[in-house]
DNA sequence: AGCTCATGGCGAG
DNA sequence: TCGCCCTGAGCTG
């Protein structure tokens, strides 16, 4: 379900919601009882988004921190609402509103510690303000590995998706599988100039916007044919997922 | 009802 | 590189 844009959405919805209120937790599934209990009723003191980890912090320093996966997912109702579904991993409520949480890869209690080493092994975010492309390109300029799996791996950049990656080389005309080291810097600069621009409009759209032309709102991930020259869209294995690309338009 | 696929990521080998 | 974990939607029959 998420990249990087949807946790920052989920982020802010949070804040909005529960920020400096006190909370029940509870978790029906079961998973995460023990956890929850430890901040049943206390104040959530915020929420925060870093790539595609989320944590919200309580007081006394715990941090719940949440990783949605593929199939984690997150709901919110108003106050009294309905008996959570039996999947809900984690539910926070307030007097108004109601946080639903199901199947996420990750969902854990942290100290302040813990989080700090999750922050220290992740790569910059291109929504966050203070974001450099620097630090990433220092890592990268010297790696054979190809920039279509590098843009996946979020300890160089955090929140880039699949669905990302395959719209912003295809904006930056480049091919997926050419090594990192290959890139000028510039060019680099540019694909992570697109990234900051088009992650962010995902935060403001809640949604992958990249094309506003087609009702699937992008330009290569998901199609048959290449929106530039209608040739045939490539699909292969890069990095562990399906890659979309135009290999007449991405040299 | 059952199958397939999905915007992730981890650990074993 | 593979299998596995988490869940739900959309198809097929």
């Amino acid at each position: 379900m998420p990249e990087g844009h949807k946790i920052h959405r989920l982020a802010n919805e949070l804040n909005q919601k529960f920020k400096g209120t006190r909370v029940d937790a509870e978790s029906p599934q079961g998973r995460f009882s023990q956890s929850a209990a430890l901040i049943n009723n206390s104040v959530l003191v915020g929420a925060q988004a870093w790539g595609k980890h989320l944590t919200i912090e309580f007081e006394k320093d715990l941090f719940v921190h949440i990783h949605l996966g593929l199939y984690g997912r997150c709901k919110f109702w108003q106050t009294p609402g309905l008996q959570p579904k039996e999947t809900v991993r984690l539910r926070l409520r307030n007097l108004e509103s109601i946080f639903d949480l199901t199947g996420p890869n990750c969902c854990e209690l942290f100290d302040d510690k813990e989080r700090q080493e999750l922050y220290a092994r992740l790569g910059p975010d291109p929504i966050h303000p203070s974001a450099n492309y620097e630090t990433v390109w220092k890592k990268i300029k010297n790696s054979k590995v190809p920039i279509g799996k590098i843009l996946l791996e979020q300890n160089k950049i955090s929140g880039v998706g699949n669905i990302y990656r395959a719209e912003a080389l295809f904006a930056m005309e480049i091919n997926p599988n050419r090594p990192a080291k290959e890139l000028k810097k510039v060019e680099f600069e540019r694909l992570w100039d697109w990234l900051v621009t088009y992650m962010r409009l995902g935060v403001s759209r809640n949604r992958i916007t990249t094309n506003f032309d087609s009702a699937k709102e992008t330009m290569i991930y998901g199609k048959a044919e290449c929106p530039q020259c209608q040739r045939q869209v490539v699909k292969w294995n890069l990095g562990g997922r399906k890659m979309y690309a135009c290999f007449d338009c991405q040299k």
